[in-house]
DNA sequence: CACTAATGCTTAGCAAGCTAATTAATTTGA
DNA sequence: TCAAATTAATTAGCTTGCTAAGCATTAGTG
């Protein structure tokens, strides 16, 4: 054996998936100081956040597959960013089942006012790391969902 | 203007936090469905874990600081582990305020079972990844847990 | 055509995070 | 030395994740 200090992510890899739902947990933590004074919360934001990048007029279960959260806990949400007159749910014309998904004129205006106080925390999260070091770790955090996700629907194509 | 495709963490740089909450609720799906035949989830087998890694005889306050939960959430599944007779609070005999935290024989024997499991499921996630990757990751998550508790904990030094 | 299956969403209720308020023990300071 | 402030843990109740079950609507098959 080698009296060399181990490489860091020996003595890391036990506990990434543990850092990394501590991170999330304090992360959600500062965007909700962060956004609560708009009536918002992390998990409000992140329904208006991926329904940017999904599109609208996207169905709420393209939108909760994008979340990797479930339906139900979709439906709760989008209740409340309806009540609170930031989207709206359509039935769609060629298929009754299905709800489509759009932003009102307000629910725009807040995602470009909440976006400058999130940015806000990202830039003091990313403190001290370099472009490439975030690089990396995009690649990494990419291929990782690919993985977990693969392990929690072994039949599906990573398409 | 470049006309090249832009660095990969400046299209992800807006949705890196999301995609840690993604990945974090994926992986803790992906836990609970290895250890539930065990009676355990991701909540239990994280605090037993971070419990090994700070050291029995631990205060509450301790640990929930490590896990980054606040106490309230730590008591609650405390209870559970303490019904499954899987640990052990013992009064402080110093000061009756205080509760440290032991393993019963038959929680550091679970803790090695759970291990197995926990284990074969990480290295799923790891596919695809190599050591310097894992390496680099993992630095940059210990960099922005740092950061992230500044903003959370703006008196206190990093230590 | 109708009867079953599958799909999209919602409802109901559990799990585990949170804040605010309470209790018991210790520390501080007039 | 004793009242007030502080601290560790708990209790109560909210938020938002989950699974299971229910209701429409659409699709598939005799």
């Amino acid at each position: 054996m080698s009296d060399k200090a181990p490489a860091l992510h020996e003595t890391l890899r036990p506990s990434m998936g543990a850092a990394m739902g501590r991170i999330h947990r304090l992360w959600r933590s500062a965007i909700n100081q962060a956004v609560g004074e708009l009536g918002m919360t992390e998990a409000r934001w992140a329904v208006l956040l991926h329904l940017v990048k999904v599109g609208e007029g996207c169905t709420q279960q393209v939108l909760a597959d994008e979340l990797a959260i479930e339906m139900p806990s979709l439906t709760r949400t989008l209740n409340q960013l309806q009540e609170q007159e930031l989207i709206e749910r359509r039935r769609d014309p060629a298929d009754g089942r299905v709800h489509t998904l759009w932003f009102t004129p307000a629910g725009r205006q807040r995602v470009a006012d909440l976006a400058v106080h999130v940015a806000r925390v990202r830039e003091q999260i990313y403190q001290g790391l370099s472009t490439e070091q975030l690089d990396a770790f995009a690649e990494v955090l990419l291929q990782m969902e690919v993985n977990v996700r693969g392990i929690l629907s072994p039949g599906e194509a990573s398409a």
